[in-house]
DNA sequence: CCTACCCTGTGGTCCGACCACACAGGTAGG
DNA sequence: CCTACCTGTGTGGTCGGACCACAGGGTAGG
């Protein structure tokens, strides 16, 4: 057992047992070292993995937002995790794809039947108004439809599910955008794309789970092909010397 | 820009550049130290990001298997970011099953309108007779239940989603083991699983997506509703003080 | 009463050292 | 000649201590 892993069992312990909460602050780095009878650079590489995590967020300074403080942030992990084995081109671009699909028209469904409070379609509708200014650069354009997408998927009212969907863009923005220029006609491009948004927010309005869920698949699928970004009729960027199955469970 | 994460950018770079594969090995931390022109603690703590995400793995000592070596394991970094944020009460177990479903009906319908190859099916089969051996324990069992169900979403051909869902098990896992108690005949409830095992099987062998897709579900549900996991008729473990949409995005 | 300063505690970084480990190659023994 | 040992060398793992930058709060001075 490797004495920073002593930190992050002693932490989620701690989480679990209701001894530390959201909001809260972890022991000073050298209380920490001393209270579990090792040294703060053991203390701080676990500190630094669960900020990775997501579960802390460390500042200098004093006074109540300094320090190592407990937070609840899944998202930038997740994203982190996603880049990375992209990069690793072991995690074949197709297959985010794929994921992101699934979730979006199930979110969709889901959505258009659940009792959206007065306030829930605002967020995206604003933001496909902002979507309508001429002057939107690609990637303005891009972050925006981004947002919207998650903004989506967030009215299913699962957070994780939520979370994947955050995440799965933040991941592949990069991609999608050095994707934009094989689109035969941005500005066509866009104006179809507000037009499919509209459509789609419609029907999660209007409370037509299916229709909903079908108008958010041909968008993705539409996109994707267009932009002619992996996924549906081609190869990814996985190499040849592999194949899908190499990643071993733990 | 914390100096650790010049590490992390740097490695990012050079595995999207190729300069780093899968089965490489990153540079000594002494070396990498000076290379960036930072100290060894700081170089460490990037490390065990790296190694947190999945992305390294370290050992000590010499020869091939020895040093920092370039892995692609998505699924722990998940298991340990789900773990987390379950323990810190801000993602509800709910979420979670909800997800489980999804994605595993989903596999189920992919998995039965696929090809198959000859073996694919081989592991998933060793797996239920193992399970029908009556010695096991509770904890065995559902060990075993996991592992099939994970094998199955691995059907569908998806690395991201089978990363996934393999997370969510492992997650659940203690949640599940502790749930056992609930429920109210547990021998009367194997026989049950086994049997609606053999028949989940059986459809994806037949080629019957939806009834796949249906049976999983089924199972599933039943499952959760028998051991009184949260998810479906009642709350769960979060508290009153924070509705579900406190994860901001980043 | 208000303001400017300094004290204190936080994480951020660095250095240098030592340990445990595992392989490689030399070396002593058979 | 072959085998077994064994020491050298490079790896990560750990440690203690030191200094820095930062931010807040208490305090002395106006």
């Amino acid at each position: 057992m490797k004495n920073y892993e002593l930190v992050l069992h002693r932490v989620e312990a701690d989480l679990a047992a209701g001894r530390l909460r959201v909001g809260g602050r972890l022991p000073g780095e050298r209380a920490l070292a001393e209270q579990l009878g090792i040294s703060r650079p053991s203390v701080r590489e676990a500190v630094r993995v669960l900020e990775a995590m997501g579960v802390v967020r460390t500042a200098t300074g004093s006074g109540p937002e300094a320090g190592t403080v407990i937070v609840a942030e899944p998202v930038s992990p997740l994203t982190a995790v996603l880049r990375l084995h992209l990069a690793t081109n072991h995690l074949p671009m197709g297959d985010v794809v794929e994921t992101r699909l699934l979730l979006e028209s199930w979110a969709a469904r889901e959505a258009a039947g659940r009792e959206l409070g007065a306030g829930e379609l605002k967020v995206a509708e604003e933001l496909l108004d902002r979507m309508d200014d001429g002057g939107l650069s690609p990637e303005e354009f891009h972050l925006l439809d981004a947002e919207f997408h998650v903004a989506l998927s967030g009215l299913a009212g699962n957070v994780l599910i939520a979370a994947v969907m955050a995440s799965l863009r933040s991941a592949i923005h990069g991609y999608v955008l050095a994707a934009v220029p094989n689109l035969p006609d941005w500005e066509a491009t866009v104006v179809g794309l507000r037009a499919e948004h509209r459509a789609i927010l419609a029907a999660v309005r209007g409370g037509e789970p299916e229709r909903a869920s079908a108008l958010v698949g041909a968008h993705i699928r539409g996109f994707y092909r267009a932009a002619q970004l992996a996924g549906f009729d081609s190869g990814t960027a996985e190499a040849e010397d592999h194949d899908r199955a190499d990643d071993e469970v733990e």
